[in-house]
DNA sequence: CCCATATTCAACCAATTGGTTGACCATTGC
DNA sequence: GCAATGGTCAACCAATTGGTTGAATATGGG
């Protein structure tokens, strides 16, 4: 399973990145996740479990309630990816690193 | 359209991903991309409309040849957007892109 | 215990996707 | 002119996707 396909697929939904920006706020339930959805809670159900087999989040069952928390570290491989395109055309990463090191000395 | 939806769904298939890789290299004929999937020279024909549609590549016809060439700054978007889930120091695009233009200015 | 709440499961459906094949159109070169 | 080359179109197919509904399961509270 090549995990840039689970990933990008899962991003490819405009419902499923809606709620990863909502989980950037907080951990939410699965009932909260969907109220704002004009969909079926089993819609948002089905679209929770393939973000998190994408490990885009992670859902933890605490009573009869599951928590669903952002899990941002899964994108980093496709973010990586994508950096080896785009205006990164270009880019020396070591370089940037460097420049990134700099940056942060100087900085203080 | 959200191009956010058409970006990542293009991205999410490794074929495409793999002839976005290879036009990195340089540009190439539809016949030229096709040569070393095993699928026909259709399927990958389709392909390349999705990547156009897309507009992570654009195609020139010249003669009876169409030329397929990489646009990187389709990614722009949706590398931002994930961008935008942190953690990703790597690519944090306001270093990125002081980076950029130290790097030009350097090069003269 | 019993009801309400939280969530998933299962069956189903329409639309989309990724592939095939064969016909078709455009261009090039002998 | 005509055959070969480059590429797309159209019809088709199986598998997947994104949604529905109704039933099922688990938990919590009076």
């Amino acid at each position: 399973m090549d995990t840039l396909d689970t990933t990008f697929a899962a991003l490819a939904d405009p419902t499923r990145r809606a709620i990863l920006s909502m989980l950037l706020e907080d951990d939410m339930a699965v009932t909260d996740v969907a109220e704002p959805f004009e969909m079926s809670l089993a819609a948002v159900s089905k679209h929770l479990m393939i973000l998190q087999k994408a490990g885009l989040i992670s859902q933890e069952k605490r009573g009869r309630v599951k928590w669903c928390k952002l899990e941002p570290d899964a994108m980093k491989d496709a973010s990586v990816w994508m950096q080896s395109f785009g205006q990164f055309e270009a880019i020396n990463l070591d370089a940037f690193e460097a420049f990134l090191s700099a940056e942060l000395s100087s900085e203080g």
